[in-house]
DNA sequence: GAGTATATCGAAAAATAATTCAGTATCTGA
DNA sequence: TCAGATACTGAATTATTTTTCGATATACTC
């Protein structure tokens, strides 16, 4: 989440886990560091359409939100990794969810928007 | 989903999945149609805090992206129905999952991010 | 020393989403 | 006839999200 002028209105359920999720790339981070924890670079080899930027916004709003754990290494050249955190994971069913109902109805999709050819 | 100028990636799962359902309001109005077609005005009272403006423009996506029905009544003054569609009902196990979850982590989030009080 | 890779950040621009407000048109009830 | 309700729309503005670009700092390899 990120401090907005609008804020979230916390007391709505639906709303509060739609903040959580609801980007671009979040659920896609999520679904990834379930496996294993990554460091950026990882991450950004996982998801090349996603710029390092992003990934970095969206990690430490993750992070803030206590999806997401951060580790730095104190070495040099820099190393950290990022992890799912206990919290994290409780969403994990409800990405499988999406990416199962993605799956199922993609071909549906891209036949009405146009596939990627 | 609306006509982007960077088109979404169907061919992932997830962010087909996420692009149908992530915005403020699109989760909300599929858990009130589940229980029953609405009028726009009684979907406004439902979500008060929504506009009738924005809830027309996401009504109007999830005709299109076939998640709902819409009837309209050819009456003066004028009544239309939004009804949840057979695909649309196929999403509600996810809004399910995101509400209960919302349910459990309320109270976590209203401490760390400030209640409505 | 030049180039590469590492992680991170700042700032500006562009894209997208949501809000606000005014306006169309028609009927009902006061 | 005027106010209110109904569904819907256009346009402008504001809010939010994502992209793009460039910069920092350090160690390694050639």
């Amino acid at each position: 989440m990120y401090k907005r002028k609008i804020p979230v209105d916390l007391s709505c359920p639906l709303r509060l886990t739609i903040s959580l999720i609801d980007s671009k790339w979040k659920s896609c981070i999520l679904d990834e560091l379930r496996h294993k924890a990554m460091r950026p670079s990882e991450l950004h080899k996982a998801l090349p359409e996603a710029t390092p930027r992003v990934l970095d916004l969206q990690l430490k709003e993750m992070v803030d939100d206590g999806l997401v754990t951060k580790t730095i290494y104190p070495e040099l050249p820099p190393r950290s990794e990022y992890a799912i955190s206990p919290l994290g994971m409780t969403l994990i069913p409800i990405i499988d969810a999406m990416l199962q109902w993605g799956e199922e109805h993609q071909e549906l999709f891209e036949k009405k928007y146009g596939s990627p050819d």
